[in-house]
Parts: structure tokens; sequence; C-alpha cells
DNA sequence: GTGAAAGCGCTAACAC
DNA sequence: GTGTTAGCGCTTTCAC
């Protein structure tokens, strides 16, 4: 930088503000340094100012895992919004485990990011108090909170689930099965869970839950948790799957033997993923906002950050609920 | 820190050591320094460390997007394989534009990146130089590179192609087309285009080529290729497509029409993504390591970095070839 | 094995 | 609108 000063013929100082507060630097000196800074091919050494400004420009992000499409979504949304301001993203994939997590935000902390995003709302206890004692900005996103840390953005899981198997049983589906994930790994996999269960307290029948045997969802998983419905003495009229990948396996599984679908079974899956809308029949699901949570994350985050870190006002909602929609096809 | 030294009745320096390099410190100071983090909540501040020692803790890369799950399965391995030595990873995304990438990167540099991760092996002019002045390493991903930045890592899409090509061929298919993407839009599917033509031309055969009518590959845009290539005339007995995700779609669309896959029309993909297997014929397509992709370029940052950045030797191939591998399955 | 001094490259605070 | 001074919190270097 104080190459670049001396070849403008002005001090450091000034360098530092054509870059970051244009508006208080004269046209001409503007001009100058911006030449100088060309034919050096100068690169501002981030660390130095976030060492003295206490600001890093970076943002962290956890979530489970990259490799699902639906998280990635989200991811690269977040990425998007946090670009156009300047703002950049250091990512990290827990593996759906909480401890993982924990241990991932301490060393991240480390990077003075200005705001944190986590996928969930349920966290080791030190994620918490960490969190609590940076007081900078936290998302946490993809379920609803009662009692955030900060700020979260997400739809309900188990709302979502509820108003499907309503949703069948109206249809005139009567024996309806959920086919779900083990519910220590994925939590919002248990909500929906218990979303199902309730509505068919509601009904008044008997709830009858299956499970996949993959921690991840696959399109083989659903399959043979189709082949294992169907193989029963009495199977189910629907199945109610907690991801449109299984559900899809499902389809081509009773597709292989000539059950018809929806006429023998009939299944609905979670998510309204591109396959949703491949499968033949297209599969009835629940579309729910991956790619928004990123977007209103990173709105989010850079309000607060424009907004001097100030919290937010006591009246403001601190979870935001964007919703889910019921995808009605053919297949259930 | 001074806060933690003071409580382990150490200089700083110690407390910095006890972290850096344990085995320099005494056990029981090392304890002393390890209670006294504990008790107070110490987290260090990476950008001092990083001021004076150069030395960051941070990897950039940038892919084109990370809402196609197999850049994301490259980014989470990559992830994966970095953090197990420490070190941090800042993403982002340039949307499949050159320029873009080489600003973004601009940016990332002033983080001090110990190294660097690109996908492809095209890059605005000053990507190259931007990088050569730093002397950190570099590592090109999903292509070969005749004269790498610094090292590359990926498979050749073009004689992958290439063989595909002729293995269909050789399954007796006289006719075959090969549905693309625009060529300036991903240079990795106009290669495989490059490799189809350069089969077709030692066949002694046409080449038909049709392109998709989306920039993003989807399901429906290969529901509507393959549409198109049934409409003609004179349809082709076999249709070659840059990805699975739209060759999945044209298998549909032959199912809805009532026209054998491959009897009438064979389909042939790329990817070898889940939805592959999951096509009912399931889809001859090509295996691509994209996890070792990522695999590989962290062990290969790792090496470098453990290394004490000096440049690999002279006799090493700075361009390693995952190969990939033909999967004959029904649908051709 | 441990410590003291110095300084990495910026930007906040204050002056003019 | 521009400059001066000081110091952010570590780690390097050198000493013991």
């Amino acid at each position: 930088m104080a190459d670049v000063a001396r070849r403008a013929g002005v001090g450091a100082i000034t360098v530092s503000r054509a870059l970051r507060t244009p508006e208080r630097v004269s046209p001409e000196v503007r001009e100058r340094v911006r030449a100088a800074i060309e034919a050096t091919g100068y690169v501002p050494n981030l660390a130095a100012g976030t060492l003295k400004s206490r600001r890093s420009g970076i943002v962290a992000a956890i979530v489970p895992t990259l490799r699902s499409a639906i998280f990635a979504e989200t991811v690269d949304a977040l990425a998007e919004g946090l670009d156009a301001h300047g703002l950049q993203l250091l990512v990290a994939s827990s593996g759906y485990s909480i401890d993982a997590e924990a241990q991932i935000l301490r060393r991240m902390l480390g990077r003075q990011p200005d705001a944190v995003v986590l996928t969930g709302t349920r966290h080791a206890p030190e994620v918490r108090s960490m969190l609590r004692a940076r007081a900078i900005p936290v998302v946490e996103t993809w379920e609803l909170a009662d009692d955030p840390i900060d700020r979260a953005v997400g739809f309900s899981n188990r709302d979502a689930a509820y108003r499907m198997t309503l949703a069948l049983a109206a249809r005139g589906h009567r024996r309806i099965a959920f086919v779900g994930t083990p519910p220590e790994v994925e939590r919002r996999a248990s909500q929906r869970l218990d979303g199902y269960r309730a509505a068919m307290r509601e009904l008044g029948r008997v709830a009858d839950v299956a499970m996949l045997d993959e921690l991840g969802v696959t399109i083989g998983s659903g399959e043979r948790a189709a082949a294992a419905l169907l193989a029963r003495p009495d199977p189910p009229e629907a199945a109610f799957f907690v991801n449109d990948v299984a559900a899809f396996g499902a389809v081509q599984a009773c597709q292989r033997r000539g059950v018809s679908v929806p006429g023998r079974l009939a299944i609905a899956g979670f998510g309204d993923f591109e396959i949703a809308r491949a499968s033949n029949p297209p599969l009835t699901t629940v579309r729910i906002p991956g790619a928004q949570i990123g977007r209103t994350a990173a709105r989010w985050v850079v309000e607060r950050l424009a907004g001097d870190g100030e919290a937010p006002d006591e009246g403001t909602p601190r979870t935001t609920d964007l919703g889910f929609e019921l995808v009605m096809r053919d297949s259930a």
C-alpha cells in the first residue's frame, strides 16, 4: 500500500480511503490511486484490515452436507446474496453431527466472521454461548425456532407433513404409512414424522411408520422400502416418504412390479425436487423454499451489518416462516 | 492471549506455541495453558496470525455453480480433505463466467489464501498472472491441461465422449445424434461434443448435433430434445446426451410416447448420477470421478503446503488424469 | 523449554 | 479532502 501511495503521490490512508470509501476522496486523486493500483497489481491484505477494523467481510456457514442438492441450493443463494455486498463465504459441512458443528464453529470464529449462518436449531450447548459472546448476527435456517440464538428463517417441517397427511386422507386414502429416517440423524425428518403422527391421531387412525435402510436417502432405499411395504400381507394404501428421492425410488419399484400408482399404492414425497416432476406418474409432494432460505439469510445478514450491528427492534419477529406448498400431482 | 498467558503464568508466546506446536512446550505448561484457554473461552484471532506469519490456513475455491450436484460433490470432498488438515475453505461460484471468476479471485487473494482451486482450465488472462505472482499452489480441476498454471486434476471429457460414441456404434447403432449445450457456456460440454465429432469422423459417419433449449441442463430440456428428435421424418437410432439429467428426461419422454428404449431410440447420458440407475431402463452412461477430483485436489494442496511450499519436482507430471468409465446399462 | 522485542499491513481517531 | 500517529493480536527472531 505504501508503494501505491508513493506512486500516486498521496499518503497510505488516502489509498485506503480510495478503496473503501471512494466518495470521500477527490476524483483526481481517486483516479491517480486507481492507476497506481493497476500499475503495481496491488491487492490489499485483508488480514491487516480485519485486525485493525474488527470487520472481516467474512460470513461463516455450516451445513450438514453439500452433497444434497437441497442444501447446496441454499448455500449457492446465500453466497450470491453476500457476494453482491462484498461479503465472502466460509463454508464447512458438519456431516449432520452437532459436535462437529461446534468444533467447526469454534475454528471459524477465529476468522472473526461478521455473521454466522447455521442449519437447524439444535446445537451443542457451547454454540449458543460462543455466539452470544460475540454478539454478531446469527441466522439459523431450515427450521422455525421458538427461541432462536438471534434469528431464524425456514418453515415448519412438522406442519408441512401434518398438512400433507391430511391431504392424502382427503383424497380418500385410508391406511397411510410414513417412511422416514432414524430421528436422531435428521431433526427435520423427525419433525416431519411428528406432523404425520399428529395428523393420524386427529384422523383417529393408527400411525404406521417404516424406516429407510440407509442414513443418506437414496433412490435405492426408497425402492427397498416400497418392496417391503408391498410384501406385507395387508399393505397400506398410501405411503408418505420423508424425501422425494426415496419416493421416486418407490414409484420405480412399483412400476417394475406392475403395481399401479396411485391405484394400488399412492405415493407422496417431500421437497419438490426436479425428480418429482420427472417421475411417472409425477410425484405429489411438498415444495420447500431452499433457495429462498439462502436469499433471506443473506439479506438479513446484510441488513444487520449495514445497520451497524445493532440488534433488531424488540418488535421485529425473530423467526421468519417462509412456508411451504402442497403440490398435488398424480402419484397420490 | 495476554489474558490466557497471565492465568497460566507464562508469556504470550508460550500460549502461541502450546496452540501451534505443542510438542515444543513442556507437558505441565501445556496443561496449564489448556486450562486457562478453557476458563477464558479464548479463541485465537487468526487475522493477527495471518498478518505476521503470512500463512492464512485458507484455501480459496471457485466453481461454476453449487446447484449442480456434481460440483457440490467435488467441493464437499475438497472441504472434507482440507478440514482434516486444519485448512478452511472459502468458496464462491462464478456462474460459468470467466470474467466473474477473475474478479472473485482478485478479491479472494486479498484473504492471503494458502492455495487456490479453480474449475476448468480456461481463465481470464489476468488469472494466470495473479496466481503466478503469488507463487502459491493452484489446482485446476475437471479437465486435463496441456499447460496448467501449476497443477491440474480431472479427466478427458473429449476422450470420454469419443469412447462412448464408439461404444454406441459397436452396439450396432448407426445414426447416432449428440445432444449438447451451447459450447460457449460450458467448455467441458463442448469438449464432449468434440469427442463425439471425432468418433463419427473416424466411423465415416455424419455428425448430427442438436442443442438443449436451456443453459442449465434439466429433465424438461431433455424431454423436449427427445420429442424434437422423434418428430423428425427420419429420427436417429441413438441419442447421446451431454448429461444424465437430460438423458433421463429423454427416456421419460419416450416412455410417455410408447417409444421403446433402446429399441426405437437408444439413449446414453454422461455423469452416472444417481438418476442414471433409477431410470427405467437404467441409463448407459459415463462415470466421472467428481468426489475423487475434490479429494485429489485436497491431498495435493496439503502435500504442497506441508512440503513448505516448494514447487514439485520437474519430473512429476503436472496433470493427473483420473479417468472415466463407460457404464453400459440397458438404455443403449 | 521459555521469554522479550519488534513488526506484519492496514485503518481508527484525530488533526488540519 | 488529506495526513499523522498509533496500535489491532498475533508470530518471527533472537536470546537465554
